[in-house]
DNA sequence: AAATTGTTGACTAGATTACTCGGGAATTAG
DNA sequence: CTAATTCCCGAGTAATCTAGTCAACAATTT
């Protein structure tokens, strides 16, 4: 469980297009626009999420992105891995720093810290950031009205 | 908090201190050739966790490094931000991913996840870790002999 | 046919990591 | 005193990673 920027941009990204299901495909033109974030690098972001199964695209005009399963069942963790490409990253380095034949000494002490953060982040879903989103401000884009209050409220009983 | 091999390094050496407490002050030669890590390395690792005031460092022959205090009250969080200089790092990268003026939409997620992290790091001492150790291995270096076994009889009492 | 949107791969400036190197300064042994 | 040992410090650096850019192309809709 690698934690970088990536994986905080990834995670804003998601919860953008979360907070927008149900008005059709997002786009990340629209995404790029709203949370600053380079649309080429949401390209390869979301070449990542999609390669996952976290996301279904949709070409053409009137296009983009839609979040592929119940936001429930998505975790920030999820979401990580998926761009960060874990790798393990953890084990002591993997290669260069396990001591000898043995385990280098730390190695239950990055395993276990591994497993709390990770454990953390599963039990965080994307539905629970869109709750707690949509307490702060009723509507993210409220002035812009790109998304209609009825698709809010929608979505809030789905919760 | 950030985690990177840098702290990881910091900490196995720290370790490797630790268990040799009560043999006098211990070299960074040493150290480095028991955990494979780079001498010059080493020494800006060392220079950091003396100025964090984690070791005390004594000069010419027969020198080397101590550990500063009871080993009870040096968590692995001392050791990695004495080497890492925190910095936030954590708080929406600072500067660039708070969007306009109100917090950004992760940002508690990522300030809770912080704490997490540092609190689960802030709970392990180098005691602790200590003692793990002498549990798996009787001496670390039992073969080479460095440390006397009278010395791990009173280091493990001591916890 | 033209516009829109995703898809892919190659490339890159800048930052960071994990070092090396060279010269010091303090201390001790002989 | 001299030489050896050890810490101390700053500058430099190759390799890697981050956070992008750019260009071309594929699918779809109007």
């Amino acid at each position: 469980m690698r934690l970088t920027t990536k994986g905080r941009f990834a995670v804003t990204a998601m919860l953008d297009l979360a907070m927008r299901q149900g008005c059709g495909p997002v786009t990340l033109a629209g995404i790029s626009e709203r949370q600053s974030i380079s649309l080429s690098y949401l390209e390869q972001l979301f070449g990542k999420l999609r390669r996952a199964e976290l996301v279904d695209s949709i070409r053409g005009p009137g296009g983009g992105y839609t979040v592929s399963k119940n936001l429930l069942n998505i975790t920030v963790a999820d979401i990580i891995v998926a761009v960060d490409e874990s790798v393990d990253a953890t084990q002591c380095a993997g290669r260069e720093n396990c001591h000898d034949n043995h385990r280098c000494m730390t190695h239950d002490l990055w395993t276990n810290l591994n497993i709390t953060i990770f454990d953390y982040l599963s039990n965080v879903s994307l539905a629970s950031l869109v709750e707690k989103q949509r307490a702060k401000e009723v509507c993210v884009m409220q002035d812009k009205r790109e998304c209609s209050a009825t698709q809010t409220a929608t979505a809030s009983k789905a919760l």
